[in-house]
RNA sequence: GGGCACGUGGUGUAACUUGGAUAGCACGGCAGCUUGCGGAGCUGUUGGUUGCGGGUUCAAAUCCCGCCGUGCCCGCCA
C-alpha cells in the first residue's frame, strides 16, 4: 500500500472535493441533516458550460427544493450567501437555481503547474487500480489469414485499455488467445498442403489468399470432407497433421507479430488452444462444475456434455426463450466446444485450476520485452491467477460470454462473474457488406483492407504532407515522422469512436488528418514545442513564476483542462472508453489553439513566465496522455 | 418466437451509466484571418421537432412503457 503514495491527487478533483466540503457545511448549517444521499452533493457539481457563470457549479439546491417543497431560487441564494471560500475557491454566486463557485485562478494555477512539474510522466496516472492483477485478452486473430481493419479496432482497443489499466495502477497481463484448432486453421492448412505454391510475400497475406481460395474449393463436397477430416486431425494434438497446423498457425502469428510491432502493439502470453487441449485442462475444468453438468442418455444432446440454459436464465433473464435449452460444453465425440474450453481457460485465468503449462519465449519485441507463449516443452512461469479478466472480444459473443460467465456463480464464485469483463465492440463493415476474412472481400482490385495496407497507405499520405512542409528541418527524419501521423490518424479514428458502434471502415476517414484527428492534436504538440524552444528551453523545464500574471482568459481555461488528465483517465480506465480520452485530448488541443491565437507566449511581456510554464505543462500532458492511446509525440511535422 | 446493441443537423460523432442552465466537436457549404510563437490552425456563419408516440419530473438526448428502423445473436462452428 505505501508505494501507492506516490500517486497524488487530481488536482481538478481536488477542487471540487473543496467545493462539495463547503456545500456541505452550508446546508449543514442552513437546515440540518436534511435527508440527503450519499454521494448527492459530488455528483450535483459540474462545469457550467458559460464561463462567467463561474468553474464549478452545483444544483443542489433543486433537490434541496423539492423536499422543502420551496423554490430552489431562494435555496441557492441563502446557500451562496453562508459558503465559505476555501484555499483555492474564492467566491459564490447564485444564478437560477445553480450554485456557482470561482477559482482562484492564481492559486489554482500554481497548483496545477506545480504538480505537472513536479510529477512530469507520472502526471495523469492514478492509484485506483491498487496493484490489483488483471488480465486483458486481446486480439486472438485467427492465425490462418493476416490482420484486417477489424482485427485492428480489436488490437488497438485491447492495447489502449491495457495502457490504461497501467496508468491507473494495475498490473497488467496482456494475453492473447491463439486458436489453432479451429476450422480456419484446417481450411489454410488443406490449402497450405495442396498449393503447389511457395510464399512469395508476407507470410499472413499469402496464407490468407490460400485460405481464400481453400474456402471457394470447399463448396466441392470432397475437399468438404477432407478439410473436416484435417479438422478433427488437428484436435488430436499429436498426431503429424496437428504438428503441421500448428507450424503453420505459428508462422502466421510470427507474422502477425510484425504487424503489431510496427503498430506498437506489445503482448506478455500467448495461451494457444492446442495447448490447452494438450495440458487436459478441460477435464480439471469439468471436474470444478461437475455439479451444474449433465450427461442426457437420450434425445438431441445425447451423449454430450451440456450446461442446462435454466440453470443460468436466472442470473441472465436475456437469455430467457432462446430456441435452444441447453449449451453443449463437450460433444458426444468427446471433443470440447468452443463454450468448453473457454470456460476452462477462464477458470485458469483466474487461478481456479492449475493448468500446468509450460512457456518458452515466443520472440523478442521492440519495447524490448520477450513475449512468452504455451508451449509443450517449456518452463513453468506464473501468468494467470488474476483478479479481474477483460476479454476484447466482439459483440456477436455476447450470448456465450454471458453463459460462461454465469457458470462461475453456479459453481459458487460469483466474484468471477462480476469481475469478467466482455469488452463488447461494435464490428468494422465496408461500405455495403460485412468484411468476411473468410470470403476474401478485403483482398484484391485495390481494396486491400489488412492492417498492413492500412498503415501502408497512411503512411504514403502523411509522407506527401510531411514533404510539403517546410518546419520539418532535418528531412532524414520524414520517414519515421511520416509513420508516427500515419498511426496517430489511424489509431485516434478508431478511439474516438466509443466501442459498442460498429464503425464502417472508410478510406476518407482512416486518412483524416484534419479536425478531430490525431494529427490535430500532435501539431499542437508541436507548436507547443517550438514555442520552448525559441524561448530557449528545448527539454528543460521552465520555472513556475510571475504566476500573478495569469488571467482568466484561455490561459486559465487550459489550467483548468490540464487539471483534468487524472480524471479523463481514471473515466476512461473505468468504463473501458478510450473515448473519452480522445475526447479529452481533442478539448485540450482546441483549448490550447485558441490560447496560442490571442496570447503571445514569447511577447508575452510579464506574463511571458507563467504562460511559459503552461506551455510546457501541455507539452507533458500531452505526452503523457497521447501515449496512453500508443500515439507517440514528434517535435516537428 | 426470444434477446442484445445501435438510431443525435447533409455526413461522422460527443454527452446517456450518475436527469440540470443555450445538445458540444469535426467534415461539408458560405465569409474571413498569416511582413506575428507553425494555416495539419483560428474566427464568424449555415444547418437539430436528439427515430416515433406516451409516461415520470420543477427539469428528459439521458429514466420508464409501447412502437418503428438497422445490425447482431439464440450451432455437438469458433
Amino acid at each position: 500500500m505505501q508505494e501507492l503514495k506516490e500517486f497524488a491527487d487530481s488536482p481538478s478533483a481536488l477542487v471540487k472535493d473543496e467545493f462539495v466540503q463547503a456545500l456541505d457545511s452550508a446546508i449543514k448549517e442552513l437546515y440540518g441533516e436534511v435527508g440527503r444521499e450519499e454521494g448527492q452533493l459530488w455528483q450535483s457539481v459540474s462545469v457550467p458550460n458559460e464561463i462567467t457563470l463561474g468553474d464549478l457549479s452545483s444544483s443542489v439546491a433543486f433537490k434541496l427544493a423539492k423536499a422543502a417543497k420551496t423554490s430552489p431560487v431562494g435555496i441557492a441564494k441563502e446557500i451562496a450567501k453562508k459558503l465559505k471560500p476555501s484555499e483555492h475557491i474564492v467566491r459564490f454566486e447564485d444564478a437560477n437555481g445553480y450554485v456557482n463557485a470561482f477559482i482562484d485562478e492564481k492559486k489554482y494555477a500554481e497548483l496545477v503547474l506545480h504538480g505537472i512539474m513536479k510529477r512530469k510522466k507520472g502526471y495523469g496516472r492514478s492509484g485506483i487500480g491498487k496493484r490489483r492483477k488483471v488480465i486483458v485478452e486481446s486480439p486472438s486473430a485467427n492465425p490462418a489469414h493476416p490482420w484486417h481493419v477489424g482485427t485492428l479496432r480489436n488490437a488497438i482497443l485491447g492495447n489502449v485499455v491495457s495502457n490504461l489499466l497501467e496508468a491507473c495502477s494495475y498490473e497488467v497481463e496482456r494475453e492473447d488467445y491463439i486458436d489453432d484448432l479451429g476450422l480456419q486453421v484446417a481450411t489454410a492448412l488443406w490449402g497450405f498442403t495442396h498449393t503447389g505454391a511457395k510464399p512469395d510475400k508476407k507470410f499472413d497475406q499469402w496464407l490468407g489468399e490460400i485460405y481464400v481460395d481453400a474456402n471457394k474449393q470447399m463448396e466441392r463436397p470432397e475437399v468438404k470432407k477432407e478439410v473436416y477430416d484435417l479438422l478433427k486431425k488437428l484436435e488430436e494434438v499429436n498426431s503429424k497433421e496437428a504438428e503441421a497446423g500448428r507450424d503453420m498457425a505459428e508462422r502466421c502469428v510470427m507474422a502477425h507479430q510484425e504487424t503489431a510491432f510496427n503498430y506498437g502493439i506489445y503482448r506478455d502470453v500467448m495461451v494457444w488452444e492446442s495447448d490447452i487441449v494438450r495440458s487436459h485442462l478441460l477435464s480439471k475444468a469439468l471436474d470444478i462444475s461437475s455439479e451444474i453438468l449433465e450427461k442426457p442418455s437420450e434425445g438431441k444432446y445425447a451423449g454430450a456434455i451440456v450446461v442446462k440454459l435454466d440453470k443460468i436464465t436466472p442470473y441472465a433473464k436475456q437469455l430467457e426463450g432462446s430456441r435452444e435449452d441447453a449449451k453443449v460444453v463437450v460433444r458426444s465425440n468427446g471433443a470440447a466446444t468452443y463454450m468448453g474450453k473457454d470456460f476452462a481457460l477462464h477458470a485458469w485465468k483466474f487461478g481456479l485450476i492449475d493448468a500446468g503449462f509450460t512457456y518458452s519465449k515466443f520472440m523478442d519485441q521492440p519495447n524490448g520485452k520477450p513475449i512468452y507463449t504455451t508451449s509443450p516443452k517449456g518452463m513453468a512461469m506464473k501468468f494467470g491467477s488474476v483478479k479481474r479478466a477483460i476479454n476484447v472480444i466482439d459483440a456477436s459473443q455476447a450470448y456465450e460470454q454471458q453463459i460462461m460467465s454465469v457458470m462461475f456463480t453456479l459453481i459458487g464464485h460469483k466474484e468471477i462473474t462480476s469481475n469478467l469483463v466482455h469488452l463488447a465492440y461494435g464490428r468494422v463493415n465496408i461500405e455495403g457488406e460485412k468484411l468476411s476474412a473468410r470470403s476474401g472481400n478485403w483482398l484484391g482490385d485495390g481494396r486491400n483492407y489488412t492492417a498492413d495496407d492500412l498503415l501502408g497507405e497512411a503512411t504514403k499520405r502523411a509522407m506527401e504532407i510531411a514533404q510539403k512542409s517546410e518546419k520539418i528541418t532535418n528531412k532524414q527524419n520524414l520517414e519515421s515522422i511520416s509513420r508516427a501521423i500515419a498511426l496517430s490518424a489511424i489509431k485516434f479514428e478508431y478511439l474516438r469512436i466509443a466501442p459498442e458502434k460498429e464503425i464502417i471502415f472508410s478510406w476518407q476517414n482512416a486518412l483524416n488528418f484534419e479536425g478531430n484527428s490525431g494529427p490535430y492534436v500532435m501539431y499542437t504538440y508541436a507548436r507547443a514545442r517550438k514555442i520552448l524552444a525559441k524561448a530557449g528551453f528545448g527539454d528543460a523545464l521552465p520555472s513556475v513564476s510571475d504566476i500573478g500574471r495569469i488571467s482568466r482568459g484561455y490561459d486559465f481555461e487550459l489550467v483548468k483542462r490540464l487539471a483534468g488528465a487524472q480524471e479523463a483517465v481514471e473515466k476512461a480506465c473505468d468504463e473501458a472508453r478510450p473515448n473519452v480520452l480522445t475526447d479529452y485530448l481533442l478539448e485540450l488541443s482546441s483549448t490550447f489553439s485558441k490560447f496560442y491565437e490571442s496570447m503571445p507566449v514569447i511577447k508575452g511581456e510579464g506574463a511571458k513566465n507563467v504562460r511559459l510554464s503552461i506551455v510546457y505543462a501541455l507539452t507533458v500532458v500531452l505526452e503523457n496522455t497521447l501515449s496512453l492511446l500508443g500515439i507517440s509525440t514528434v517535435s516537428e511535422m
